[in-house]
DNA sequence: TGTAATTACGGGATACGTAAAGATG
DNA sequence: CATCTTTACGTATCCCGTAATTACA
């Protein structure tokens, strides 16, 4: 038969040592008699006796010291293993991959750098594109996402939610005039988030407190990046957050608009496959944009 | 924590190089889930994830390709030590270590010359004495003994056990008259095996069919080494093992007594320290024992 | 829809510690 | 007689296989 159980073998090794049954057993912190089970367990499944033994003296047999030499190096190996793993935990280091939307680049150049720099024994592969990929195929550790997530399985983990604005193109806010307060949006043409119907209730909340105003939507799409291309073009006006509106806003393609209020309810999240077991250089880097979004903001 | 089940990194290993965990369930006969939780188990062990997985991709993690690395080593270690310890087993080989009485020496060369040409990977070391040794602390893997064993948790095999016949020292012969049947041992000196008292009753089989006699010895001991002694000295009849007299048979110190009687209850058995997992070489030199004996007899 | 991974669940095997037995010097 | 190994025993734990569940293409 084969070896099934390492810890047999660690219980064998230490009865030579120690030269006995019982001061295995008290090394060990284990009863004598699991001790006495363990060898003839292993014994049994080698088809071999590994001890010659009476109650006074120990003796290795040929077998035995067969499996000496052998299961030193397995213990060390298994030992080995553990421990670099366990290194690999307790110290973030590798390479982390990222993937984010195409336009928060940006965004993310200046928290990845701040990253780097305390973490410099982490090397960062991030990925920007607007499709979203499956992280397990492309080996992606970590994925940031906008807008509202159901990915199912993956674990999410919400950075802020208070960035959501109001953007349209300066095309549009010429042709159509530009809102000045809540209630003008009743007149314009909004492009909504929603895979249902393009229509929704904004929660706006600025310096005359906070307005429900029930939008008729132009347009809807269950994408920032698409509703952004709509408002862009001028289709009308978009709740998008700020992360992804931020690449327009510096060439001019978007405009805020009513810049005094908020949504409050956009997510930036973090995506990753299992909770499980995350990786330190994940972890570290869940935690340290969490922190750098509570601190610096996210525009 | 440390890797305690071998056969969890054996299901790991057989994942990654199935690509998948059904596949490697159907290849190692176990369910799915088995599989699925041995891994988990494994993951548990090491604190670490080992593979990324939806339903329908598997990828390595960092920490999974160390571990597979020093899986490797440690389950060719594993199986080369068990191999090792089975061709041992399967072939006999190595050393074996007898002791056998002084006198055996005689009658064992002839067994061990046919031993050793039919086992030549057998090397033979006999250690010749009159002294019960501790098989364990003395690395003897077998003893020759003859009489009447009660040696605890030794283990006995009986060889034989026809061939006690009576004996006596020619001196002693010249001086009381040369016994013609069973009904003229009353009138001698008998030696008598025996820790109690000097009697016993010698059941006699020879042409006369089979008689009962009370014998009153002068002398008992319980080993018949002694009673040989005493025997060669004139003390009187003795009752030995032909093995145990003939040494002394050869220099004409002892000669037959009633040489056409037997007393068959004499043993000469092999004792070793354990019954579990005996070793091929130690088997084979029994068995080979046992039907050399029945073959050619044992004078 | 079909396949893959995980999990819930119940029954059965297994492993444990205590303690007693047997052996040894 | 003190110490050592093994075993008997009752219990608690774990582990397994079936099958239902969830995820994914």
């Amino acid at each position: 038969m084969e070896i099934q159980n390492l810890d047999d073998v660690r219980v064998f090794a230490r009865v030579v040592q120690s030269g006995s049954f019982s001061g295995a057993a008290r090394q060990l912190g284990l009863p004598k008699s699991t001790v006495s089970r363990r060898v003839s367990a292993l014994e049994a499944q080698l088809g071999a006796r590994l001890l010659q033994r009476t109650t006074r003296r120990l003796r290795l047999t040929d077998a035995g010291e067969v499996l000496l030499r052998r299961a030193e190096r397995m213990l060390e190996e298994a030992e080995a293993a553990s421990r670099e793993v366990a290194n690999m935990q307790a110290a973030p280091q590798g390479t982390l991959r990222i993937s984010a939307p195409a336009d928060a680049g940006l965004y993310l150049a200046d928290a990845l750098a701040a990253f780097r720099k305390r973490y410099p024994e982490i090397l960062v592969a991030v990925t920007l594109t607007n499709q979203v990929q499956d992280l397990v195929a492309e080996g992606i550790d970590v994925a940031v996402r906008a807008g509202n997530l159901s990915d199912s399985t993956l674990v999410v983990r919400r950075l802020t939610r208070s960035n959501l604005r109001l953007f349209a193109s300066p095309s549009y806010l010429a042709a159509r005039g530009t809102p000045e307060c809540p209630r003008d949006l009743c007149d314009h043409d909004c492009v909504v988030f929603s895979g249902q119907r393009p229509s929704a209730a904004w929660r706006l909340t600025g310096p005359g407190g906070t307005h429900e105003t029930i939008v008729k939507g132009s347009i809807a799409a269950n994408d920032f990046g698409m509703l952004r291309a709509l408002a862009s073009s001028g289709a009308g006006v978009a709740m998008l957050p700020e992360v992804v509106a931020a690449g327009l806003l510096i060439t001019g393609e978007l405009v805020p608009v009513l810049p005094d209020y908020t949504l409050g309810a956009g997510n930036l999240s973090l995506v990753y496959p299992s909770p499980r077991h995350l990786t330190p250089k994940v972890r570290a880097f869940i935690d340290f944009l969490q922190s750098h979004i509570e601190r610096y903001g996210h525009s």
